[in-house]
DNA sequence: GCGCTTATCTGATGTAGATCATGGAACATC
DNA sequence: GATGTTCCATGATCTACATCAGATAAGCGC
């Protein structure tokens, strides 16, 4: 089994001070959202968003925070936290980019979340009132975000199902997959998952501890389906986990 | 303890065959979703929907069918079901006349999970083409539709946090406190859950046994936080299982 | 009221996973 | 390559909840 020495993963992240107009709108571009939109309506659009950039670990909202902006990732990772009393925090979701967050309702509400930088970031940020202007000029955009927020809410409900009805084991396999799929890199010893992924991280997102995820993921490198070190993990038979949610 | 003789729980439903052209079109004008429509428009918007009726326990469509359709609770209570390979099923949401769920998304996929009638259901059924071009031709329902659809994620989420970080006790007292939001009417006893509630359909909300909900539920009654019986549950002291959450 | 059905309660026992504790390996810094 | 720091693995216990098994009681039809 190729051990490798250091963490294979790779995370191509824009530096902050690169995330600039022209940039910015490229990245808008490329988002499914605007396909729909003719040149100088994107430039529009883009006009009404400005950036930001993120280090890891730092915090663009937090939860309680008044909901007022709407958030797109440009470059990096960012995680979206719902704090517990308990110290302990559960991982909603690990949002890449061209995926949207924040405020998106009409009336703006407190965040229910807070949202962390995992990578270096690079954010795009509008006001609530902005964003639902652009939707009420452009319906075809308004379609897009519908249709990717109803993406999110199927995926929550995979979530719920899961956390709902299943063993520490599946509910591992199950997000390695889904980690796989939204962020995987065939490499010569399988699916490298490109992000970094600790085993805290692992628990939080499958409501275990640390230490069970440590024990699932050891089971799991025993039965050779992954390859795995320090903060990171690759698929090298996905089917067999497929086959473990299967039964 | 003023005890009932049987459940108070008085649900009403339209008969099937009252949920026609006209009574209709006074339950689409009530949906939040076409507030902003004139007369013409919503009669427009009526005639592309047709009605359905369900008896208790029928289904309205089961996970995996084409996704094809989207519905509104005209009248009844329906039940979105994740069915899980073990026999166990998670109750995913408990839907309220005005409510919609089925499919959503421009591209038609398989639906995720079953939606079966809990009472007497009437239902607006569209077919998703049509919902489609609805939403394309009047941006302010797709606007309200976002909304509904952003609300729904923030509650899915809210369940998310609880099954990943929450004891027993706290997920029963939760959907409590939802319920009692959602479908709760005064009451001389407390706040009355105006809903068949069986021991059973609260585990498979709060992903426990029906063991363990009974347990919990008694547990609560002898606190005297609830007063409860068959296939019903009333709240005494909201404000006590609030205080459950919060600590 | 009487018996039947079905939901609910409750006890006894088992177990997955939490918690506590510690040793060890990977990476960073110099 | 020595040293410190962080992350990870793994063993030993503990506990909340599942599971299994009856006992009770509510509602219903007669």
């Amino acid at each position: 089994m190729g051990k490798r020495r250091k963490s294979p993963v790779e995370i191509v992240t824009t530096d902050v001070h690169m995330c600039s107009l022209d940039v910015r709108l490229r990245i808008l571009r490329r988002l499914p959202f605007f396909h729909d939109l003719s040149e100088s309506d994107l430039e529009r659009v883009n006009r009404r968003f400005h950036e930001h950039g993120f280090e890891p670990g730092q915090f663009l909202y937090l939860a309680g925070d008044p909901g007022e902006r709407m958030f797109v990732v440009a470059e990096g990772r960012v995680r979206l936290l719902r704090p517990s009393s308990g110290g302990r925090q559960v991982m909603l979701d690990l949002l890449i980019p061209g995926e949207f967050f924040g405020a998106l309702g009409s009336d703006p509400q407190p965040y229910p979340d807070s949202a962390q930088a995992q990578t270096n970031v690079c954010a795009l940020v509008i006001s609530l009132e902005d964003f639902r202007a652009v939707l009420q000029e452009h319906p075809a955009v308004a379609l897009r975000v519908l249709d990717a927020t109803a993406a999110r809410l199927r995926d929550a409900h995979d979530s719920i199902h899961l956390l709902g009805a299943a063993s520490a084991e599946r509910r591992i396999a199950h997000v390695l997959l889904k980690l796989g799929r939204k962020l995987g890199r065939a490499d010569e010893t399988g699916l490298l998952i490109q992000t970094p992924l600790g085993r805290d991280e692992l628990a939080e997102m499958t409501g275990v501890t640390p230490e069970t995820a440590s024990r699932v993921i050891s089971q799991f490198q025993k039965e050779g389906w992954i390859d795995t070190g320090r903060q990171w993990v690759a698929l090298k038979d996905s089917f067999a986990l497929e086959n473990l949610l299967a039964n």
